[in-house]
DNA sequence: ATCAAAGTTGTGAGCGCTAACAATTGCATC
DNA sequence: GATGCAATTGTTAGCGCTCACAACTTTGAT
C-alpha cells in the first residue's frame, strides 16, 4: 500500500480512502490512485484489514446434509449472492447433529472471525441451541421462522403441501395419504401442516400418515405395504426421493399409477420429470432461498435493519403421476 | 492474549509457544497457561495470526456444478478432512466456466489469502488456464493427472468403464454401445477410453457412441432413438441420471431391461437402486476422493513433498438391468 | 482583503500476533 | 564456588491496514 502510495504521489491513508470509497478524495486523486493500483497490481490484504476492523468479510454456512439436493443448492444461491456482495464463503459441514457437533462448528466460525452465519439444519433443537449459546453475530436459519436474534428464511412448505393435496382434492380424490419426512425435520411438520389443513378444508379426515426418512428405499419399503392394502386413492409423498421407491413398489405389485393411486412428490428434482411415469411434484426455489438468506444476513449487517423472516413460494408441476380418483 | 499471560504469570510470547506447540516450553508452564486459557475462555485472533505468518489456515475449493452428486460429495470429504486437519475452507462456486470465471475466482482466493486450492472443475480447459496464472499456492485439482506444480486427484474412471463393459461381455454382449457425457468433461475421454478399450482386448468393435449431456431428458431422448434402431444388446451409460431417462424411454417404447437391452449406469447415486428396474452401476467415492485432495494439499504445504497424483478405485454394482444377451 | 466553513490530505498510533534476538535460569563440569 | 552450555523465558519490532485527529487547501460570504 506504501507502495502504491509513493507512486500515485500520495499518503497511504489515501490509498486506504480510495480502496474504501470514502467520499472525500477530489476525483483526480482518485484517478491516480487507481492507476497506481492496477499499475502494480496492488490487493489489499484481507488480514491485516480484518485485524484492524474487527470484521473478516466471510460468511460462515453451516449445514448437515450438505450433498443433498436442497441444501446443496441453498449454498449454490448463498455462495453466489455473498460473492457478488463482496463476501467470502466458508463452510462447515455437520456430519452428526448434536448440540456438541453444532457447538463446535459455530466455534470454528468464531475463530475465523466470520461476519454472519448462515445455519441450514434442519432441526427444531438446532434453534434453541443458538439460542443457548448466544452467537456474537448475526444467524440466519433456514427453516426458521425468526425473531429479534435470530432471522429466518423459509420455503412455505405449508404452502406447497396445500398446493399438493388441493390438486390431488381437484381431482376427486378423497382418501389422501402422506408419507412425511422424519419426525425430527421442521419440514417435515410443515407438510404435515398443510396435508391435514387442506382436507379439513375440504371437509375430509385426513387418511393414512406414515412416517419416512426421505430415503427411496422407505419410500420402497413403505410403499409395497401401501399396495397391498390399498387404503388411499392418492399420495402425498415428502419428497421425490421417496416418490421414486413408491413408484417402484407399485410397479411391482402391479398397481398402476395414476389410474389406481396417484402421487405427488415434492422438490422437482430435475430427475423427477423421467421418473415412471413423470411425477407431478411441487418445486421450491433453493438457489432463492440461499440468496435471500445473504439478503437478510446483509441487511442485518449493514443497516443494523431486523427483519426477521422472509418467505420463498413453491409451486406445483403438474405431471403424469396424478388423475382423477377412481370411481 | 496478554491477559491470558497476566493470569499465567508469564510473558505474552510464552502464551504463543503454547499455543503453537513450540517445544522449549517446560511441561508446568505449559499446564498453567492451558489452564489460564480455559479460564478466560481465550481464542487466538486468526486475522493478527495470518498477518504474521502469511497463512490464513484456509483452504478454498473451486468448483462448477458444485450441486450435482459428485462435487457435492467431493466437497464434504474436502470439507471434513480440512476441519479435521484445522483448516477453514472456503468455497466458490462457477455458474459458468470460462477463463475469465476462472481467474475471477481464483483472485477472490488470492484476495482471501487461502493456502491452497482444490479444483473440481471437470473440463480439460481447466488446467491450462490454471498454468497460466502461475497461482502461488499449491493446487490439486480433481480429474487432474498431475504433475510437479498441480497435484491430481481422479477416480480411475477408464477403469470403472471398462469393469462395466467387461460385465456386459461377461454376459456375451457384443454389440455394446456407449451414451456418453459432453464431449468438454475430462471424465468423458476416460470413460470414452474405458469402453473402448474393453471391447478391443475382448476382440469386438466398439459399439455405437452417442454423446449426451449428463441429463435425464437426454438420455430419455436418445433412448426413444435406440429403442427403434436396435443397433445393440447393451448400454453403458456414463452416469445414472441419463440411464434413468433411457429406462423411461425404453419403458415407453415396450423395450425389455434387462431382457432386450442390458443398462450399465455410473456413479451409484443411492436412488439407482430404485429405478425401475434397478440399475446396475459404477460406484465411485467421492468423498474419498475429497480427503485424498486434502491429503495431497497438506502434503505440499507442511512437507513440501511434491506427490502428484492419487487414484481412487471404482467398484461394480451388479443390480437388475443386466442380463445375458439375447440370442 | 479577511475570515469561517467546508473539503481534502497527512501523521501517528495500534489492532493481536509471531519471529528474532536477548536475557535469564538450571544443571553438570571443572 | 566458578564456568560453560543448554533449556527456558522475556523483550522488541513489525506484519498491513484503518481510525482519530491534525494540518493544510479551497471556496464563498462579508
Amino acid at each position: 500500500m506504501e507502495d502504491v502510495a509513493r507512486v500515485a504521489g500520495v499518503s497511504h491513508q489515501t490509498v486506504s480512502r480510495v480502496l474504501n470509497n470514502h467520499p472525500n478524495v477530489s476525483a483526480k486523486t482518485r484517478e491516480r490512485v487507481e492507476e497506481a493500483i492496477t499499475e502494480l497490481g496492488y490487493r489489499r490484504n484481507t488480514a491485516a484489514r480484518s485485524l484492524v476492523t474487527r470484521r473478516s468479510q466471510t460468511i460462515g454456512v453451516l449445514g448437515s446434509e450438505m450433498a443433498q439436493y436442497g441444501p446443496s443448492h441453498t449454498l449454490l444461491g448463498v455462495q453466489q449472492a455473498a460473492r457478488d456482495a463482496g463476501y467470502f464463503v466458508s463452510v462447515a459441514a455437520l456430519r452428526e447433529v448434536t448440540p456438541e457437533t453444532i457447538k463446535d462448528a459455530v466455534a470454528h466460525f468464531m475463530d475465523q472471525g466470520v461476519d454472519g452465519i448462515v445455519v441450514t439444519v434442519p432441526h427444531p433443537g438446532t434453534f434453541d441451541v443458538l439460542r443457548d449459546i448466544t452467537v456474537p453475530v448475526p444467524l440466519v436459519a433456514v427453516g426458521s421462522v425468526g425473531d429479534e436474534h435470530l432471522s429466518g428464511a423459509t420455503v412455505d412448505q405449508r404452502q406447497g403441501a396445500k398446493l399438493a393435496v388441493e390438486h390431488l382434492l381437484s381431482l376427486g380424490h378423497q382418501r389422501i395419504g402422506h408419507l412425511s419426512g422424519p419426525a425430527d425435520w421442521i419440514d417435515t411438520a410443515a407438510r404435515i401442516d398443510g396435508w391435514k389443513e387442506a382436507l379439513n378444508e375440504a371437509g375430509f379426515e385426513p387418511g393414512t400418515l406414515i412416517e419416512g426418512d426421505w430415503s427411496a428405499e422407505c419410500g420402497y419399503r413403505e410403499g409395497l405395504k401401501i399396495a397391498a392394502d390399498r387404503s388411499v386413492t392418492a399420495l402425498f409423498v415428502a419428497n421425490d426421493q421417496m416418490a421414486l421407491g413408491i413408484l417402484r413398489a407399485f410397479n411391482e405389485s402391479g398397481v398402476q399409477v395414476p389410474a389406481e393411486i396417484s402421487v405427488v412428490g415434492f422438490d422437482d428434482q430435475p430427475e423427477s420429470a423421467y421418473f415412471i411415469p413423470p411425477l407431478t411434484t411441487v418445486a421450491q426455489d433453493f438457489e432463492e432461498l440461499g440468496q435471500r438468506c445473504i439478503g437478510l444476513l446483509l441487511d442485518r449487517l449493514e443497516d443494523g435493519d431486523t427483519v426477521s423472516a422472509v418467505t420463498v413460494t413453491p409451486r406445483l408441476v403438474i405431471r403424469a403421476t396424478t388423475a382423477p380418483a377412481p370411481i
